[in-house]
DNA sequence: ATAAATACATACGCGTCGTATGTAAATAAG
DNA sequence: CTTATTTACATACGACGCGTATGTATTTAT
C-alpha cells in the first residue's frame, strides 16, 4: 500500500467511526479516545488529520450531505418534469431525514457545532441543488419570479421540520402523509397561475 | 423576605444568568460555575434547582419560548382577519428568530441538547398557536383541509431556517424581504381558492 | 547518505461535570 | 419551647475529556 494510499485509508476510518460514534451518543457525548481506539488508533491520528473535534464532525457531515444530495439528484432525473423533479426532492429530503443518523449528524448537532448550513465548506449540496432546479423553474415561468435561494430555504427548512416531527411522533407511519400532503400544498404556492 | 420568595428569587437569577451565559457562548461552551458565581452562587443551588445543565437549559428555553408566543400573539389579534394573523404570525417568527439569542438557544442548541421541540415539557407556545390558528382558519374555509399540526410544523420551519439565512448573511436587510417574500407565497399555497 | 517532512503515538495539564457530603436556617412535631 | 426533620444551599472529591506539547519511526527529498 502506498503512502498516500494510507493515509486516505485512514481518514476513512476516522470518518466512519466518528460517524457511527456521534450517530449513536451525539456529538458531545462522543469520545475521541473511543473513536479512534475503536479503528485501532489514536487522537493523535485525529489531530493530525481533522484539527480538532469539530473538524471530523465537518469531514462527517461534508460526506452525508454528498450521498443526500446525490441520493435526491437521482430521483430529481428520473421526473417527467423539472417541476415534479423539484416536487420529488423535496418528498425525498423529508423521507431522508427520517433516518437517525442524518437527523442527529445534519439536522442537530451539525447546525448547533458548526453554525449555520449555508456556510458549511461543503457548501450545502442539497440546498444548491434546490436552487438550481428553482431557477430553471423560473426562467420557464413555471414558478413565480421569487429569490431562488429564499425560496430554496424555506422548502429545505419546513422538509426538515416535518422529518423532525415525523421521527418524534409514536405512529411515525401515518404521520408521514399529513407532512408530505402539507408540503405539496405549499410547494403549490411557488407555482404561477395557470391562464 | 418570606422564604418562598427567596426561593423563587434564587430561581429567577440563575435562569437570567444562564439565558445570559448560553446567548454568548453557546450551551456547550458555558461554565455552570461562572454562570452560578456571577449571581454569588455555587453549582450547589443549580443542582439543586434545576437537577443538571440541562434542566437550566430547559427552563430558559420554556421562558423564551413563552415570551416569543406573547409577542406573536399580540401582533394577530391586531390582524384585521385570522389569515392576516396567521401571516402576521410567520413574519413575526421570522424576525424574531433575528435575535441572536433566540437563535443560539431556542433554534439551535435547544434542539441539539434536549431534543424535538414539541416533545419539550413547555410544549412549544408557539406552535401550538400557530396549530390552534389554522384550525380555525379551516373550519372558516379559508385554509384547506390539511392536517393542521403538519402545517403549522413546517411553517414554523421555513420561518425558522428563513431565520437562520438571514442572521448568516452579510447583508440582513435585503435578504430579509426575499425570505418574508418567499414565505408569503408558501403559506398563499395553503389557502383556498376564491371561487 | 543525510536532511527534512510526514504520520502518527504518548504524556501532561487544565477545565468541567456530577455526586457525595457538610451545614445553617426554616419549618414541623411533640 | 425544645427537638426533629426538611430545605436550600456550599464545599470537597473523583473522573473524564479535550487540546497541546513532545517523542518517534517511516517516507520522501536532497
Amino acid at each position: 500500500m502506498k503512502r498516500a494510499e494510507k493515509v486516505e485509508d485512514t481518514r476513512r476510518k476516522l470518518i466512519q467511526a466518528g460517524r457511527l460514534a456521534f450517530a449513536e451518543k451525539g456529538y458531545a457525548a462522543a469520545s475521541m479516545d473511543d473513536i479512534t481506539a475503536s479503528v485501532g488508533l489514536t487522537r493523535g491520528a485525529l489531530y493530525h488529520c481533522f484539527g480538532d473535534k469539530k473538524g471530523l464532525l465537518q469531514a462527517v457531515v461534508d460526506q452525508i450531505d454528498t450521498e443526500m444530495a446525490s441520493r435526491a439528484h437521482a430521483l430529481a432525473v428520473e421526473s417527467e418534469t423539472v417541476w415534479d423533479g423539484l416536487v420529488a426532492e423535496g418528498v425525498a429530503y423529508i423521507k431522508m431525514a427520517l433516518n437517525p443518523e442524518v437527523q442527529r449528524i445534519v439536522l442537530l448537532d451539525g447546525p448547533a457545532v458548526l453554525g449555520d448550513p449555508s456556510r458549511w465548506p461543503s457548501q450545502n449540496n442539497c440546498l444548491q441543488m434546490t436552487i438550481r432546479t428553482l431557477d430553471t423553474l423560473i426562467a420557464e415561468g413555471t414558478v413565480k419570479p421569487v429569490n431562488a435561494e429564499a425560496a430554496a430555504r424555506l422548502l429545505n427548512g419546513a422538509a426538515l421540520n416535518a422529518a423532525l416531527w415525523i421521527a418524534a411522533s409514536d405512529m411515525p407511519e401515518h404521520v408521514v402523509d399529513n407532512a408530505i400532503e402539507a408540503f405539496l400544498w405549499l410547494v403549490s404556492g411557488l407555482k404561477t397561475a395557470k391562464p
